[in-house]
DNA sequence: GGCTGTTTGTGCGTTGGCGTACAGACGAAA
DNA sequence: TTTCGTCTGTACGCCAACGCACAAACAGCC
């Protein structure tokens, strides 16, 4: 409940990393440094949410829960982002569900703070307007790549996303779960994961995933990841100017 | 290119209707009114967008094209909304195209006028992002949906959708076209609509469609469009207070 | 009326992913 | 060391959608 007095590093998220000066001084006395336990749900769908939350090492998902119980990832977020934009666009709530994918630490500031800073029509919102482009143009991008690329395909993009948000190239991460991300089976994964292993990408034992040869995986790839990953770069610049 | 003298009616487009009286005093001179002709590109994936349109009795198409000349809708705009949300969120461009779907009528505004608005951080600026939350549930829940659901239900889903942009009951739109925004073959939407057709649901005539049992399309179509619906109608209240 | 281009209908064989079922493999705890 | 639960591998039939090929129906135009 207190705030943590542990020291905040501005660099440990990306989009905390750009903000201005003047803007870190007001919010960084209300962030809470908070672990994100593996399968921790930061918001559910339809219900307010109390915090946005800036991952540091952990990997959060956004999930679509339909009423059978089948899901589907729309999006990742990692240091490179916050989890909570409904927050600051005015919606408060959203049809989604957040799922810490993999566990790690982050930070989180309540609404009312966000809000506020947001609300001053500075360079954070302009910095989280831009960033909520980036994550449209993610679930966009996951939207066609359901439709037209194989499994194959679409678990190297996943990979690949999720080890972004990582340093390292290690996950912990059993099949099962990655199959929930996808929304696909389980079995699906095993055999895809199978070929990847089969011809060295990676090492696969017992929820760790070692990538072996990313250059591999980024030829294996479809066009969807880089076309992300160039939208993110584009639209978030490395440093904010003041 | 000097602005139409036709009269303007701020009730045409569900969102300009939403603007107080002193938002609409201010942006009405600088509307446009444009004719949408079918397959009118509003804007390129990636250049740069000159005006965001506000449809008023056209649909228009959010498509993302991948390399090989497949495509898939992403999110259908009516006279509930806007097109060309990437300008106000600050990147100027992105990777999608829109297209005009059925031909019609809008107002259009120049990049610098919307800007302009949306940074005095009013309710226009509220109002938009509040549009733009709801475009978002369209989109994941369009990714969900090619993922889990049949092309039956997704051809469902389009139909309500399409025609909840329109008046009366008959859509101008060939079956090719139809497979092009759900990014499926023409045979399988030939296929789907026959069984409608048969079952006598809609009626299907050389690029007319007319649906005859609206009620019976809705029993039969996935949670998607109720949940998109749904949540249109919590963010985009039919009068902001001013 | 006859021609032409567009739109829709139909019929293949193929395939990727699904649902189900079960077996092996490993790790941690007893 | 044994047991138990979790994780991964494999196999089978099934089905929706695919790619391709072509026929039929229709509208507009000469």
């Amino acid at each position: 409940m207190a705030p943590t007095k542990i020291p905040l590093d501005q660099s440990a998220n990306a989009l905390l990393a750009c903000m201005p000066d003047e803007v870190w001084q007001r919010i960084a006395p209300h962030l809470e440094a908070v672990d994100l336990p593996l399968g921790k749900v930061l918001y559910e769908s339809g219900s307010a949410i109390a915090h946005v939350h800036f991952p540091i090492n952990a990997i959060v998902s956004l999930l679509y829960v339909l009423e059978n119980g089948a899901s589907a990832e729309i999006a990742v977020v990692g240091n490179e982002g916050l989890v909570g934009i409904a927050l600051f666009m005015g919606g408060e709530t959203t049809p989604s569900r957040a799922v810490v994918q993999s566990a790690g630490k982050g930070y989180r500031l309540s609404a009312a703070h966000i809000k506020d800073e947001f609300n001053r029509g500075g360079p954070a919102l302009h910095l989280l307007l831009r960033y909520t482009q980036a994550l449209i143009t993610q679930m966009a991008q996951t939207a066609v790549c359901n439709r037209h690329h194989s499994l194959d395909q679409q678990l190297c993009r996943w990979l690949l996303l999720s080890l972004d948000c990582l340093e390292g190239s290690e996950l912990v991460m059993t099949q099962e779960l990655i199959a929930n991300m996808l929304g696909v089976r389980r079995e699906g994964v095993t055999e895809s994961a199978n070929k990847l292993q089969k011809q060295g990408l990676i090492k696969y034992a017992r929820g760790r995933i070692t990538v072996l040869d990313r250059p591999a995986l980024e030829k294996r790839v479809c066009e969807c990841y880089a076309v992300v990953k160039k939208e993110y770069g584009r639209l978030l610049p490395v440093k904010l100017a003041v």
